[in-house]
DNA sequence: CCGCGTCGATACCTCACGGGTATCGGTGAT
DNA sequence: ATCACCGATACCCGTGAGGTATCGACGCGG
């Protein structure tokens, strides 16, 4: 099998339609049609149902879909990572969720700096769910995930702090004044909806929150009075005098881990790691 | 990057040698020549020195080499899971090791076999250290891994059990009379030296102790008095009684495993993996 | 010092195949 | 009944993958 024809699979998987898959592709849709028809002979598989009017994906086709990408993405990671073996003699690409682990950050990338033979580090700053790709891909080397709100699945972790979760409100609401929360009385205060989070495909879950991107967003949001929402205590220091925490004692814990790609343990992302397991 | 391309940089890369490169891929040498040096000139980097008299692999080869064969083997997968898809409507592949978890095992299947929409499983058992790559490249679905032998890079793990390791000797030897043996005790008895196992690449390390590829070939060597082994304890019902064990403490703890590769966790799968973390 | 063998690179040819345009056939909506 | 939509088919063309023949550089034995 080769990439070409995977990503024209992937292309009309993607958006059911071979037109639309087509011109997303840069081509027309008869040599799309014809290669996609090509590859399910090879395979001995039907991948599509074609009903005439759009198409549908099979059991089989599912497959393709889901084993596909992981593949497209370790062909896209195999090629960059040479492309930067090629021409820089090193530096790691450190992924972390913009707003998030503001302690722990600035501690390893000072921990590690100091260390002898280290490398530069480049810190790649993102949205939420966004960093697993990035690994995976190969444009990050090494990232901070928070379990279980992050999934490690393929990558190899180390893991480096656990702590418990927060409630988040504006300054002077009531609940300010309570000792702790539960998860349902934040998720049930009034006018003041739990944001909805991108899924793993970037789509949002259906719901009354305000749909959010980051924690520079969120905040705002909170501000503002129109959210309230549930995040892990080490996000007090950056939070401003508009902003009370209450404890939510039956919130998950959250474990932040520090990741990377399995196969791909570098003799300075070893390092980096080993400076994180220590702090 | 084309998986044509990328196979030719693998066979090239492995052989140090364009002319058995080229017969091992069953095409002629001057092709794969330029098939290569395009290689190079699309990644911007160059991939092997040409010291006229053989190649070598450069930084960046080293680094496609590793990445390459990761990309190759997750196309691999995704091709035979496909078919697989496409044919029996499911059905698991199990790999375990010969000759080790022979209590768990069959433990695992009957209770899996029990339970309400249970598929086929097929057991598929191999040489040391084969588990990972066929779990890698869609040969097979679920594994049992032995920590910190095998390595679980890149695939997702439940724990199952945690085991000490004793010493396996012949029957009557004179350390059969010890309540506990050291390593170092076991490696340093006289004429009997450690095996040696082969490594992920296949071949062995150096030293004195015979080569081994799995249990039963281990067992007949330590009963002919040619080698003496420390195994995890669970291996005591499968030896004969020409075979005496005794406690190692300070061997490293063994942890078996269930590890599957991430984002394949089917429904069938699931299944199995919760089995095997109920029992 | 000179052939000779080895090995990768180059030159050149051929044809398969990837991609384009034009068009067809089937189906649901109006 | 007609039309719009969408994937499949027919057919053409140019690129490029793969073949053969040969070159150039280097190491080695006589």
């Amino acid at each position: 099998m080769e990439t070409r024809e995977l990503r024209y699979f992937v292309a009309v998987a993607e958006e059911l339609h071979f037109g639309r898959a087509a011109e997303r592709l840069g081509m027309a849709q008869p040599p799309l049609s014809r290669a996609v028809r090509q590859l399910e002979r090879r395979l001995g598989a039907t991948l599509f149902d074609r009903n005439s009017r759009g198409v549908t994906l099979t059991e089989a086709g599912a497959v393709l879909l889901r084993e596909g990408r992981a593949a497209l993405d370790a062909v896209d990671a195999a090629e960059r990572r040479t492309r930067r073996a090629a021409n820089g003699p090193a530096g790691l690409v450190l992924v972390a969720k913009a707003g998030a682990s503001s302690e722990l950050l600035p501690k390893l990338l000072d921990a590690y700096a100091a260390e002898p033979g280290a490398v530069p580090v480049d810190v790649l700053l993102c949205g939420v769910g966004q960093q697993e790709g990035l690994l995976r891909d190969g444009r990050a080397d090494v990232g901070l995930l928070h379990l279980p709100f992050d999934s490690a699945a393929g990558l190899d972790v180390e893991r480096l702090t656990t702590e418990g979760q927060v409630a988040i409100l504006p300054a002077g609401h009531p609940l300010t004044g309570r000792r702790t929360l539960t998860m349902a009385e934040v998720a049930a205060i009034p006018g003041m909806p739990m944001p909805r989070w991108p899924g793993r495909d970037g789509t949002y879950p259906d719901g009354p929150g305000p749909e959010v991107r980051d924690h520079a967003q969120l905040l705002q949001l909170i501000g503002l009075g129109r959210a309230a929402a549930v995040l892990p205590e080490s996000c007090r220091p950056m939070l401003g005098p508009d902003l009370a925490t209450v404890p939510v004692p039956d919130a998950p814990r959250v474990t932040t881990v520090i990741a990377w790609p399995p196969h791909s343990r570098s003799l300075a992302l070893a390092g980096l790691i080993r400076t994180a397991t220590r702090l």
